[in-house]
DNA sequence: CGACCATTTGATATGGATCAAGCGATGTGG
DNA sequence: CCACATCGCTTGATCCATATCAAATGGTCG
């Protein structure tokens, strides 16, 4: 498969122009029990790595976090997109098995996985809180891995969907992550990722008034 | 892709012939929660439908569980396995997003989820059981979406390490999955998945005593 | 023994990867 | 302020892994 070059950080230094995605007040137990200020990640720094031990649980405050996964050949795969609201950080066992990175300025808050569990042991509304968000967290595992099966026009059409979704403001998507994030995301290559984003204008499926920028006119045909 | 024919439900006659796996004792506040007599199914039956009500938490007492989707074209997919000790049914939501089907005669017990939460709120050891459940299932399913982006001989490669760890008497994993099983759960063709077997029995990797048979020779050259 | 089905094997087609070049926006130095 | 370098993205040409189509094999059960 595709093998490329990694390791090119200072790339990221112009992954600085993605546009910021809106705060949104955390509400519920389990983001008020995220206390202390927010933490900041600048564009393209890490907030946890591969093989660190597992202590927090985080919630982006404003901002987008990407998981991703290198493999020894250089294959990289991207576990996941977060935004503000988002819980990520869920993992089993004693250490990451991902490295999360904030894509663009980024904003968390932490909290200690054990005393989250603790604290999950007293409060009722806790513990439902805590398995909800693991439980949306296995969804949208589960959807991803859905995504991996299908076709490159259907991939990017869920890809855009889920975006619309998550992060749209009407049927604008504005988009934090590069191309090659996409393509590592979808497991495909970033040319055609491209192409598809071609494709799908050329139907008129999609606008695109610049590359970070797509118009979702038409779900059902991005849906098939 | 590839589209089959589905719904051809005493195709799954011939399964009955599927190995059992051993039951396991079961341990952990978790487990003694899901009271009453284990609840059989037969080989082939359905246990819950997607679009149904999500009721219940499940463990496997013995036996063989698939999650199962098919999309509307027909394409099947398998979202995962669960062996002798293993939970499943862990959906946000209210209505499953899955079938889980027996593949081989099955005994489960349930719990209802809303009882194991509320017991969650009370329990400081059953909260972090199933903090666990949910994180370990967060890792499998991000597991099984990693192999998807893999090559047909590390998909199978993966798939077959990944059944030595959970059902395997030495180096000896007997599938109780059909081919199109692996298949579907893998993301690719039966054909592919036979020819990959028989390349994998060519290398010595593994040897195969008859198909739903598999000997684990050199584990190395499965994870390549 | 014969029918049925799962599995394997063979031949061909194709979607997406790979290799390669061009384009456009942003930033920089003269 | 413009020429140039850089970088992310797009577009084009070719190749290959896997899907698709087709048929043979082999185990199981009535």
């Amino acid at each position: 498969m595709h093998v490329r070059d990694i390791g090119k950080q200072n790339a990221e230094r112009s992954e600085r122009r993605g546009t910021r995605v809106d705060p949104v007040v955390p509400s519920g137990v389990l983001a008020r029990s995220m206390l202390g200020v927010p933490i900041k990640f600048g564009a393209g720094s890490e907030i946890y790595g591969e093989g660190e031990p597992v202590e927090y649980v985080y919630e982006v405050v404003h901002g987008a976090v990407r998981t991703v996964k290198v493999l020894s050949d250089g294959r990289r795969t991207i576990g996941g997109f977060y935004f503000a609201g988002d819980i990520f950080g869920l993992e089993e066992g004693d250490e990451h098995s991902l490295t999360a990175e904030a894509i663009v300025d980024t904003a968390v808050r932490v909290i200690r996985r054990r005393t989250l569990i603790r604290m999950a042991g007293y409060d009722r509304e806790l513990a439902r809180q805590l398995f909800t968000a693991t439980s949306r967290e296995i969804a949208r595992v589960h959807n991803h891995a859905l995504m991996l099966i299908k076709t490159a026009q259907e991939r990017v059409g869920s890809f855009l969907l889920e975006m619309g979704e998550r992060i749209s403001v009407g049927d604008l998507v504005v988009l934090p992550m590069s191309r090659q994030d996409i393509a590592d995301y979808l497991g495909m290559t970033i040319e055609t990722v491209s192409r598809t984003f071609t494709i799908l204008e050329g139907s008129s499926a999609i606008a695109l008034p610049n590359a970070r920028a797509v118009v979702l006119r038409d779900r059902a045909a991005l849906r098939q």
